[in-house]
DNA sequence: CTGAAAGCGCTTACAG
DNA sequence: CTGAAAGCGCTTACAG
């Protein structure tokens, strides 16, 4: 009973004690002052899980990403751990490894741990496994699941912004011919990026070929692969938009590898713009995932709600494209 | 009081349920398949908090990290997490950013959180900061520390080993002029990789070239901009060793930039083996680092000593040369 | 403004 | 082999 040796030294309850590593009012200045002191003479810490089993909280939230391992999630965790800790939460995180099964496990081991929240920052989601969490009365938020927008907390992001925008950068460099690296589309994330595409084709007067549309495992592998056979074509397209980053940097290789020379003969985009989009040579023109702002919304979102708070949803997040050196003029054309 | 539910309707005390939750030996066989039953009738999940508070456990392991950002760490992140999670442990995690400062608040807060033991996968550390552990009795495991080998457990990693191969094989394509791009002297890790670098050369009666050593900041930049330096040298050396990958990446830029070939006019090995490394054009050449492996045995050691057992010190880890295509005989020579 | 006491949901000697 | 009961360290109505 250690917040009692507290209350002793200090000359007063354990509830008072309480009140003050608690900051509720009323307790007279004196007193805290007295308990105050008490505390740090004796570098007391609350034991936090008699706190949680008595308050049925555990300051613990937790965040489940796909794959640790693909870059695009360390910034989301970063981000989202220091928001955390700045309110003094705690942070267990899980990935999925993409497979929705093992969503269902993370979710159920997040709840037997009684965390208050979770975000599930997967790129696939499979209904029921939220369910868990809704039973047991957690939090949850989603990233850009569009399917489940109505009933879910959801943090969107617009594809189509950074499409338009990639896709009218290539148009005024004088582009017509435009290929696509979709990803598998069962997922979520790869089936919006490719409809996306499509939409921004379209609204342009731009004719949709499916044949210089190949899909890949949004892998650098997948990519590269992707891209050979692109390349096999004729006519092939002058330029090439990737559904991430990893395969773009695989269409790269695959174009380095044919001695096709980016941007001369050819411009690639990704999408994501992860660290290593900047890193290749050339340098990849991509469109930049605001993943750092899905993080904040999402931890905000969560904290909203366990507060008791009601939050208000927010207009899509906008990618927008990031010009590098990927990407010029058709060989043997001019900049229109 | 959910356990007493589960009590009742198997007909025992709590205490006996206790037990089979436990997996105490000394229960009925006829008894255990009841609580069973009840167990799985009413999907009943034991309160990890009250659990913690009684029994002091709370099988939640701290994982503390230099930087998220930096795709050394997520590697070493999945396989620790993978491993916990097979023994029913969680991890918490956070990072600090290179700041020993920030270390001490991390192991802070792990220990009021009064997580079981702590991983602390710093390339920097401060021995203060592991005090606070100590004195909470929480096991604590450190990877690389040299000057802290005696006196805290410790996943070495022997650097020599990798640099030893990396130069036997630039000797063995014919390179005698070899620089060294090195980290800042005051990581840890830097500066063992530099000492390794110096004595593979020494052993094989090579000089030291002072000049030909340049300090980065073990990020991208820091590797380009040393590379420069380097390529302003005449004679400059025709093989460059990066004390990182990321610095090798920089490197390969700025030879870029400088038109100069990779590697017919200079070969470059980085260290790490990052996913980056592949991806690179040309291929990195590089050491690898048995980070997967410093994981588990940094868990290992955790999870034996917070089960009481007794852990035999293992011989250093040995990073090993992985030869793709950023390295071939100097300009003007054959492969002797 | 403050305290006495119940209780959160478990585990663990102790007794039988 | 099993149960009654104390207690882990807090928080929170309730009373004064």
């Amino acid at each position: 009973m250690d917040i009692l040796q507290v209350a002793k030294r200090a000359k007063v309850s354990t509830a008072t004690v309480s009140r003050v590593l608690n900051g509720f009012p009323g307790v007279r200045e004196k007193t805290l002052a007295r308990v105050r002191r008490a505390i740090v003479e004796m570098n007391y810490v609350p034991n936090p899980n008699a706190r949680s089993l008595r308050a049925g909280r555990t300051r613990l939230f937790g965040l489940i990403v796909s794959d640790v391992n693909n870059p695009f999630f360390p910034e989301l965790i970063d981000s989202f751990e220091a928001l955390a800790s700045a309110q003094g939460i705690e942070v267990i995180f899980t990935h999925t490894n993409y497979d929705p099964k093992r969503l269902h496990s993370c979710i159920r081991r997040m709840v037997e741990r009684s965390v208050d929240a979770i975000a599930v920052m997967t790129s696939e989601v499979e209904e029921e496994s939220l369910h868990q969490a809704v039973q047991a009365g957690v939090p949850i938020v989603l990233m850009n699941q569009r399917k489940l927008a109505g009933k879910f907390p959801n943090i969107l992001v617009e594809y189509a912004t950074g499409f338009r925008e990639a896709l009218e950068h290539l148009l005024s460099l004088g582009h017509t011919d435009i290929g696509f690296i979709a990803g598998p589309q069962t997922l979520n994330s790869a089936q919006g990026r490719k409809d996306a595409f499509t939409a921004a084709l379209r609204e342009h007067g731009l004719h949709v070929r499916k044949e210089w549309i190949a899909a890949g495992d949004m892998r650098v592998d997948g990519g590269r692969t992707a891209m050979q056979r692109l390349l096999s074509l004729t006519p092939r397209p002058t330029a090439v938009l990737a559904s991430n980053d990893l395969m773009a940097v695989g269409a790269l290789q695959a174009a380095h590898a044919a001695h096709i020379r980016v941007p001369r003969e050819l411009s690639i985009i990704g999408f994501d713009d992860l660290p290593i989009a900047g890193m290749m040579h050339p340098p990849l023109s991509t469109i930049r995932h605001p993943r750092r702002e899905v993080a904040r919304r999402a931890f905000e979102y969560l904290w909203k709600t366990v507060q008791g708070e009601e939050v208000e949803s927010a207009s899509p997040l906008q990618p927008h494209l990031i010009i590098r050196s990927s990407t010029a003029p058709p060989h043997g054309q001019k900049r229109r």
